[in-house]
DNA sequence: GAATAAATATACAGATCGGTCTGTCTTGTC
DNA sequence: GACAAGACAGACCGATCTGTATATTTATTC
Protein backbone atom coordinates (compact mmCIF):
# COMPACT_ATOMS: atom_id res chain seq x y z
CA UNK A 1 0.00 0.00 0.00
CA UNK A 2 1.59 2.99 -0.75
CA UNK A 3 1.59 6.17 1.79
CA UNK A 4 -1.02 8.06 1.88
CA UNK A 5 -1.05 11.87 0.58
CA UNK A 6 -1.96 12.47 4.28
CA UNK A 7 1.13 10.91 5.44
CA UNK A 8 3.67 12.19 2.64
CA UNK A 9 2.03 15.77 3.24
CA UNK A 10 2.92 15.42 7.55
CA UNK A 11 6.23 14.29 6.21
CA UNK A 12 6.97 17.41 4.28
CA UNK A 13 5.57 19.66 6.33
CA UNK A 14 7.80 18.06 9.64
CA UNK A 15 10.96 18.54 7.69
CA UNK A 16 10.39 21.87 6.33
CA UNK A 17 9.07 22.99 9.79
CA UNK A 18 12.26 21.76 11.56
CA UNK A 19 14.58 23.14 9.01
CA UNK A 20 13.00 26.66 8.73
CA UNK A 21 10.69 27.16 11.01
CA UNK A 22 6.85 27.14 11.36
CA UNK A 23 5.68 30.75 10.09
CA UNK A 24 8.73 30.93 8.05
CA UNK A 25 7.01 27.77 5.95
CA UNK A 26 4.09 28.92 3.92
CA UNK A 27 1.63 26.45 2.85
CA UNK A 28 2.62 26.46 -0.86
CA UNK A 29 6.03 25.81 -0.52
CA UNK A 30 5.04 22.25 1.41
CA UNK A 31 2.64 22.00 -1.48
CA UNK A 32 5.37 22.28 -4.18
CA UNK A 33 7.78 20.03 -2.18
CA UNK A 34 5.67 17.63 -1.66
CA UNK A 35 3.80 17.65 -5.08
CA UNK A 36 0.38 17.64 -3.30
CA UNK A 37 -2.80 19.77 -4.32
CA UNK A 38 -3.84 22.32 -2.18
CA UNK A 39 -7.33 20.88 -1.86
CA UNK A 40 -6.26 17.70 -1.30
CA UNK A 41 -4.07 19.52 2.02
CA UNK A 42 -7.74 21.34 3.03
CA UNK A 43 -9.24 17.82 2.92
CA UNK A 44 -7.13 16.50 5.47
CA UNK A 45 -6.49 19.35 7.46
CA UNK A 46 -8.89 22.32 8.93
CA UNK A 47 -6.19 24.69 9.14
CA UNK A 48 -1.98 24.85 8.88
CA UNK A 49 -2.12 24.87 13.08
CA UNK A 50 -4.04 21.35 11.89
CA UNK A 51 -1.17 19.97 10.30
CA UNK A 52 1.66 21.50 12.76
CA UNK A 53 -0.11 19.63 15.33
CA UNK A 54 -0.12 16.26 13.15
CA UNK A 55 3.31 16.94 12.89
CA UNK A 56 4.49 17.68 16.08
CA UNK A 57 2.63 14.57 16.89
CA UNK A 58 4.39 12.57 14.84
CA UNK A 59 7.90 13.96 15.30
CA UNK A 60 7.08 13.18 19.49
CA UNK A 61 6.20 9.80 17.72
CA UNK A 62 8.89 8.93 16.46
CA UNK A 63 11.62 10.75 18.96
CA UNK A 64 10.38 9.35 21.75
CA UNK A 65 10.64 5.63 19.81
CA UNK A 66 13.99 6.57 18.60
CA UNK A 67 14.77 7.56 21.57
CA UNK A 68 14.10 4.88 24.11
CA UNK A 69 15.94 2.33 21.61
CA UNK A 70 18.86 4.58 21.13
CA UNK A 71 19.21 4.19 24.75
CA UNK A 72 18.01 1.02 25.62
CA UNK A 73 20.42 -0.22 22.79
CA UNK A 74 23.64 1.30 24.59
CA UNK A 75 23.27 -0.27 28.34
CA UNK A 76 21.52 -2.92 30.50
CA UNK A 77 22.12 -1.63 33.63
CA UNK A 78 19.67 0.91 34.88
CA UNK A 79 22.26 3.51 36.32
CA UNK A 80 24.16 3.33 32.82
CA UNK A 81 20.54 3.74 31.00
CA UNK A 82 20.69 6.89 32.79
CA UNK A 83 24.07 8.21 31.60
CA UNK A 84 23.34 6.62 27.86
CA UNK A 85 20.74 9.52 27.37
CA UNK A 86 23.37 11.74 26.76
CA UNK A 87 25.22 9.49 24.48
CA UNK A 88 21.94 9.50 22.43
CA UNK A 89 22.24 13.03 22.66
CA UNK A 90 25.69 13.31 21.43
CA UNK A 91 24.38 11.15 18.49
CA UNK A 92 21.63 13.33 17.96
CA UNK A 93 23.62 16.66 17.87
CA UNK A 94 26.21 15.05 15.44
CA UNK A 95 23.56 14.08 13.22
CA UNK A 96 23.81 16.48 9.54
CA UNK A 97 20.09 17.67 9.83
CA UNK A 98 20.37 18.62 13.55
CA UNK A 99 18.34 21.69 13.81
CA UNK A 100 17.51 22.02 17.50
CA UNK A 101 14.46 20.73 19.22
CA UNK A 102 11.17 20.64 17.50
CA UNK A 103 8.95 21.64 20.83
CA UNK A 104 11.39 24.22 21.91
CA UNK A 105 10.95 26.00 18.48
CA UNK A 106 7.40 25.54 18.45
CA UNK A 107 7.26 26.97 22.72
CA UNK A 108 9.12 30.09 20.36
CA UNK A 109 6.87 30.68 17.98
CA UNK A 110 3.35 30.02 19.49
CA UNK A 111 4.72 31.65 23.16
CA UNK A 112 0.76 31.44 24.50
CA UNK A 113 0.95 29.17 27.10
CA UNK A 114 -2.93 27.98 26.12
CA UNK A 115 -1.68 27.89 22.66
CA UNK A 116 -2.65 24.11 21.59
CA UNK A 117 0.85 23.61 19.82
CA UNK A 118 2.46 25.13 22.90
CA UNK A 119 0.62 22.38 24.85
CA UNK A 120 1.62 19.77 22.41
CA UNK A 121 4.89 21.06 23.25
CA UNK A 122 4.67 20.94 26.86
CA UNK A 123 2.81 17.13 26.78
CA UNK A 124 5.85 16.08 24.73
CA UNK A 125 8.22 17.54 27.74
CA UNK A 126 5.99 15.47 30.33
CA UNK A 127 6.22 12.27 28.49
CA UNK A 128 10.17 12.00 28.10
CA UNK A 129 10.28 13.24 31.95
CA UNK A 130 7.64 10.36 32.60
CA UNK A 131 10.45 7.96 30.21
CA UNK A 132 13.17 9.56 32.41
CA UNK A 133 11.93 8.90 35.72
CA UNK A 134 11.46 5.12 34.65
CA UNK A 135 14.68 4.65 34.43
CA UNK A 136 15.58 7.13 37.42
CA UNK A 137 13.20 4.70 39.33
CA UNK A 138 14.21 1.05 37.96
CA UNK A 139 17.93 2.70 38.43
CA UNK A 140 17.19 2.59 42.70
CA UNK A 141 17.25 6.41 43.01
CA UNK A 142 15.76 7.53 46.45
CA UNK A 143 14.16 10.50 45.09
CA UNK A 144 13.44 9.67 41.48
CA UNK A 145 11.04 12.40 40.35
CA UNK A 146 14.19 14.78 41.75
CA UNK A 147 16.78 13.18 39.53
CA UNK A 148 14.89 12.84 36.80
CA UNK A 149 13.55 16.50 36.81
CA UNK A 150 17.66 17.29 37.14
CA UNK A 151 18.71 14.96 34.46
CA UNK A 152 15.88 16.31 31.88
CA UNK A 153 17.34 19.87 33.00
CA UNK A 154 21.02 18.55 31.58
CA UNK A 155 19.51 17.49 28.33
CA UNK A 156 17.64 20.78 27.47
CA UNK A 157 19.95 22.77 28.75
CA UNK A 158 22.92 20.69 26.28
CA UNK A 159 19.92 20.93 23.27
CA UNK A 160 20.08 24.71 23.61
CA UNK A 161 23.70 24.64 24.12
CA UNK A 162 24.46 22.53 20.64
CA UNK A 163 22.00 24.48 18.89
CA UNK A 164 21.90 28.21 19.89
CA UNK A 165 25.74 28.29 20.84
CA UNK A 166 26.89 25.63 18.58
CA UNK A 167 28.42 23.77 21.39
CA UNK A 168 28.96 20.39 19.54
CA UNK A 169 30.50 18.68 22.94
CA UNK A 170 27.73 19.73 24.73
CA UNK A 171 26.40 16.27 25.23
CA UNK A 172 29.52 15.44 26.60
CA UNK A 173 29.77 18.43 29.20
CA UNK A 174 26.21 17.22 29.96
CA UNK A 175 27.00 13.33 30.36
CA UNK A 176 29.83 14.57 33.26
CA UNK A 177 27.33 15.96 35.00
CA UNK A 178 25.17 13.79 34.70
CA UNK A 179 27.38 11.32 36.19
CA UNK A 180 27.84 13.23 39.31
CA UNK A 181 24.48 13.74 39.92
CA UNK A 182 23.73 10.09 39.51
CA UNK A 183 25.58 9.28 41.58
CA UNK A 184 24.94 11.52 44.42
CA UNK A 185 21.51 10.59 43.83
CA UNK A 186 22.56 6.79 44.22
CA UNK A 187 24.67 7.12 47.10
CA UNK B 1 16.19 64.99 27.01
CA UNK B 2 13.22 63.21 25.17
CA UNK B 3 14.28 59.27 24.90
CA UNK B 4 14.75 59.24 21.04
CA UNK B 5 13.06 57.60 18.62
CA UNK B 6 14.93 55.44 17.20
CA UNK B 7 15.42 53.90 21.37
CA UNK B 8 11.63 54.24 21.46
CA UNK B 9 11.30 51.82 18.55
CA UNK B 10 14.06 49.24 19.79
CA UNK B 11 11.73 49.64 22.98
CA UNK B 12 8.83 48.46 21.46
CA UNK B 13 9.93 45.84 19.20
CA UNK B 14 11.78 44.50 21.85
CA UNK B 15 8.61 44.07 23.76
CA UNK B 16 6.74 42.77 20.52
CA UNK B 17 9.55 40.30 20.06
CA UNK B 18 9.56 39.06 23.37
CA UNK B 19 5.74 38.38 23.24
CA UNK B 20 5.02 37.19 19.98
CA UNK B 21 7.71 36.34 18.27
CA UNK B 22 9.75 37.64 15.42
CA UNK B 23 8.21 36.57 12.22
CA UNK B 24 4.90 37.37 14.25
CA UNK B 25 5.49 40.65 14.62
CA UNK B 26 4.94 42.80 11.79
CA UNK B 27 6.71 46.07 10.88
CA UNK B 28 2.83 48.15 11.07
CA UNK B 29 2.65 46.69 14.28
CA UNK B 30 5.37 47.86 15.95
CA UNK B 31 5.12 51.16 14.22
CA UNK B 32 1.48 51.42 15.33
CA UNK B 33 2.34 50.51 18.78
CA UNK B 34 5.06 52.91 19.40
CA UNK B 35 3.57 55.99 17.18
CA UNK B 36 6.33 56.43 14.96
CA UNK B 37 6.49 56.93 10.88
CA UNK B 38 7.52 54.43 8.71
CA UNK B 39 10.17 56.15 7.08
CA UNK B 40 11.63 57.07 10.54
CA UNK B 41 11.99 53.45 11.23
CA UNK B 42 13.46 52.98 7.22
CA UNK B 43 15.55 55.88 8.21
CA UNK B 44 17.83 54.55 11.13
CA UNK B 45 17.18 51.02 10.56
CA UNK B 46 17.78 49.41 6.89
CA UNK B 47 15.70 46.36 7.03
CA UNK B 48 13.68 44.60 9.86
CA UNK B 49 16.32 42.23 10.52
CA UNK B 50 18.33 44.98 11.43
CA UNK B 51 15.84 46.27 13.64
CA UNK B 52 15.82 42.67 15.16
CA UNK B 53 19.71 43.08 15.86
CA UNK B 54 18.94 45.88 17.71
CA UNK B 55 16.62 44.91 19.65
CA UNK B 56 18.70 41.73 20.53
CA UNK B 57 21.70 43.83 21.13
CA UNK B 58 19.79 46.06 23.53
CA UNK B 59 18.14 43.03 25.04
CA UNK B 60 21.88 41.30 25.45
CA UNK B 61 22.84 44.34 27.53
CA UNK B 62 19.90 44.66 30.15
CA UNK B 63 19.34 41.19 30.64
CA UNK B 64 23.41 40.58 31.54
CA UNK B 65 23.56 44.01 33.72
CA UNK B 66 20.33 42.53 35.48
CA UNK B 67 21.39 39.27 35.77
CA UNK B 68 24.78 40.03 37.15
CA UNK B 69 23.45 42.43 39.90
CA UNK B 70 20.94 40.03 41.19
CA UNK B 71 23.48 37.66 41.53
CA UNK B 72 26.64 39.77 43.21
CA UNK B 73 23.40 41.41 45.36
CA UNK B 74 22.37 37.66 46.98
CA UNK B 75 25.67 37.01 47.81
CA UNK B 76 29.18 37.70 48.51
CA UNK B 77 31.10 34.45 48.65
CA UNK B 78 32.26 33.15 45.30
CA UNK B 79 30.80 29.65 45.58
CA UNK B 80 27.22 31.03 47.16
CA UNK B 81 27.28 33.45 44.18
CA UNK B 82 27.24 30.10 42.08
CA UNK B 83 23.97 29.10 43.58
CA UNK B 84 22.27 32.76 43.58
CA UNK B 85 22.21 32.35 40.02
CA UNK B 86 19.41 30.18 40.07
CA UNK B 87 17.77 32.50 42.49
CA UNK B 88 18.07 34.79 40.05
CA UNK B 89 16.65 32.90 37.36
CA UNK B 90 13.45 32.16 39.85
CA UNK B 91 12.86 35.88 39.87
CA UNK B 92 13.25 35.98 36.47
CA UNK B 93 10.54 33.02 35.73
CA UNK B 94 8.02 34.27 38.50
CA UNK B 95 7.77 37.49 36.48
CA UNK B 96 4.56 38.40 34.94
CA UNK B 97 5.93 38.67 31.59
CA UNK B 98 8.68 35.87 31.04
CA UNK B 99 8.29 34.56 28.05
CA UNK B 100 11.31 32.41 27.54
CA UNK B 101 14.80 33.21 26.31
CA UNK B 102 14.70 36.07 23.39
CA UNK B 103 17.47 34.68 22.65
CA UNK B 104 16.60 30.67 22.11
CA UNK B 105 13.72 32.05 20.38
CA UNK B 106 15.33 34.21 18.02
CA UNK B 107 17.69 30.73 16.98
CA UNK B 108 14.11 28.99 16.68
CA UNK B 109 13.18 31.16 14.27
CA UNK B 110 16.41 31.76 12.43
CA UNK B 111 18.03 28.30 12.52
CA UNK B 112 20.77 28.58 10.02
CA UNK B 113 24.43 28.80 12.07
CA UNK B 114 25.43 31.82 9.74
CA UNK B 115 22.61 34.38 10.03
CA UNK B 116 23.76 37.70 11.76
CA UNK B 117 20.74 36.42 14.17
CA UNK B 118 21.78 32.94 15.17
CA UNK B 119 25.32 34.47 15.36
CA UNK B 120 23.83 37.42 18.22
CA UNK B 121 22.04 34.47 19.62
CA UNK B 122 24.99 32.67 20.27
CA UNK B 123 27.32 35.70 21.09
CA UNK B 124 24.78 36.58 24.27
CA UNK B 125 25.71 32.39 25.50
CA UNK B 126 29.00 33.00 24.90
CA UNK B 127 29.13 36.04 27.28
CA UNK B 128 26.87 34.79 29.82
CA UNK B 129 29.35 31.61 30.14
CA UNK B 130 32.29 33.82 30.40
CA UNK B 131 30.79 35.51 33.61
CA UNK B 132 29.53 32.00 35.00
CA UNK B 133 33.15 30.92 34.05
CA UNK B 134 34.09 34.20 35.95
CA UNK B 135 32.32 33.52 39.26
CA UNK B 136 33.65 29.81 39.35
CA UNK B 137 37.31 30.92 38.88
CA UNK B 138 36.70 32.63 41.82
CA UNK B 139 35.36 30.28 43.48
CA UNK B 140 38.40 28.06 43.10
CA UNK B 141 37.19 25.82 41.33
CA UNK B 142 39.33 23.15 40.01
CA UNK B 143 38.19 23.19 36.41
CA UNK B 144 36.19 26.38 36.34
CA UNK B 145 35.18 25.95 32.54
CA UNK B 146 33.75 22.57 32.85
CA UNK B 147 32.18 23.67 35.90
CA UNK B 148 30.83 26.71 34.14
CA UNK B 149 29.38 24.91 31.36
CA UNK B 150 27.77 22.34 33.86
CA UNK B 151 25.89 25.37 35.26
CA UNK B 152 25.01 26.99 32.34
CA UNK B 153 23.62 23.85 30.77
CA UNK B 154 21.53 23.94 34.16
CA UNK B 155 20.55 27.32 33.38
CA UNK B 156 19.04 26.81 29.90
CA UNK B 157 17.76 23.66 30.71
CA UNK B 158 16.13 25.77 33.62
CA UNK B 159 14.43 28.49 30.66
CA UNK B 160 13.08 25.79 28.82
CA UNK B 161 11.46 23.63 31.38
CA UNK B 162 10.21 27.03 32.72
CA UNK B 163 8.84 28.38 29.28
CA UNK B 164 7.67 25.11 27.20
CA UNK B 165 6.58 22.76 30.10
CA UNK B 166 5.35 25.61 32.18
CA UNK B 167 7.53 24.14 35.52
CA UNK B 168 7.17 27.01 37.26
CA UNK B 169 9.73 25.24 40.35
CA UNK B 170 12.51 24.87 37.02
CA UNK B 171 14.78 26.88 38.80
CA UNK B 172 14.28 25.49 42.51
CA UNK B 173 15.12 22.12 40.95
CA UNK B 174 18.34 23.48 38.91
CA UNK B 175 19.54 25.21 42.16
CA UNK B 176 19.95 21.62 43.97
CA UNK B 177 21.60 20.27 41.16
CA UNK B 178 23.73 22.65 40.77
CA UNK B 179 24.56 22.36 44.52
CA UNK B 180 25.63 19.54 43.83
CA UNK B 181 28.06 20.21 41.07
CA UNK B 182 29.63 22.73 42.68
CA UNK B 183 30.27 20.50 45.78
CA UNK B 184 31.83 18.12 43.44
CA UNK B 185 33.60 20.68 41.88
CA UNK B 186 34.85 22.70 44.88
CA UNK B 187 36.03 19.30 46.96
C1' DG C 1 -16.88 0.40 -20.16
C1' DA C 2 -19.53 3.25 -17.00
C1' DA C 3 -19.90 5.12 -12.41
C1' DT C 4 -17.74 6.92 -8.48
C1' DA C 5 -14.41 8.90 -5.74
C1' DA C 6 -10.15 11.29 -5.13
C1' DA C 7 -6.53 14.14 -6.47
C1' DT C 8 -5.24 17.37 -9.77
C1' DA C 9 -4.33 22.31 -11.79
C1' DT C 10 -5.57 26.83 -11.79
C1' DA C 11 -7.52 30.90 -10.53
C1' DC C 12 -8.98 33.78 -7.06
C1' DA C 13 -10.22 36.24 -2.62
C1' DG C 14 -8.84 39.08 1.02
C1' DA C 15 -5.44 40.13 4.10
C1' DT C 16 -0.82 41.17 5.37
C1' DC C 17 3.99 41.23 4.51
C1' DG C 18 8.41 44.33 4.09
C1' DG C 19 9.65 48.32 1.90
C1' DT C 20 9.24 52.86 -1.03
C1' DC C 21 7.46 57.28 -2.17
C1' DT C 22 5.19 61.73 -1.91
C1' DG C 23 3.81 65.16 0.40
C1' DT C 24 2.63 68.10 4.94
C1' DC C 25 3.52 69.77 9.36
C1' DT C 26 6.16 70.83 13.30
C1' DT C 27 10.31 72.40 15.46
C1' DG C 28 14.52 74.80 16.31
C1' DT C 29 17.94 78.14 14.68
C1' DC C 30 19.73 82.01 12.64
C1' DG D 1 10.28 85.72 9.46
C1' DA D 2 13.16 82.45 6.47
C1' DC D 3 14.93 78.23 6.32
C1' DA D 4 16.32 73.43 7.05
C1' DA D 5 15.80 69.08 9.45
C1' DG D 6 13.09 65.62 11.04
C1' DA D 7 8.92 63.31 11.90
C1' DC D 8 4.35 62.78 10.45
C1' DA D 9 0.42 60.53 7.60
C1' DG D 10 -0.88 57.63 4.23
C1' DA D 11 -1.03 55.90 -0.41
C1' DC D 12 1.23 52.57 -2.90
C1' DC D 13 4.20 48.59 -4.65
C1' DG D 14 4.92 43.71 -5.62
C1' DA D 15 5.11 39.62 -3.17
C1' DT D 16 3.32 36.37 -0.16
C1' DC D 17 0.12 34.63 3.18
C1' DT D 18 -3.96 31.29 4.34
C1' DG D 19 -7.88 29.58 2.56
C1' DT D 20 -11.79 28.79 -1.18
C1' DA D 21 -13.96 27.80 -5.68
C1' DT D 22 -14.23 25.48 -10.07
C1' DA D 23 -13.35 22.49 -13.39
C1' DT D 24 -10.42 18.64 -15.23
C1' DT D 25 -7.95 14.45 -14.84
C1' DT D 26 -6.81 10.08 -12.75
C1' DA D 27 -7.74 5.73 -10.51
C1' DT D 28 -10.67 2.31 -8.62
C1' DT D 29 -14.58 -0.62 -8.63
C1' DC D 30 -18.60 -2.75 -10.16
Amino acid sequence: MAPSRRDHLVDTALELFVRDGFHATGIDKILAESGVAKMTLYKHFKSKDELILSALRRRDERFRNWFMRAVESRAQAPRQRLLAIFDALDEWFSGRDFNGCMFINASAEFARPDDPIHVAAAEHLRLVLAYVRELATAAGARDAEALARELMLLAEGAIVMAHVAGQADAAKNARRAARTLVDHALA
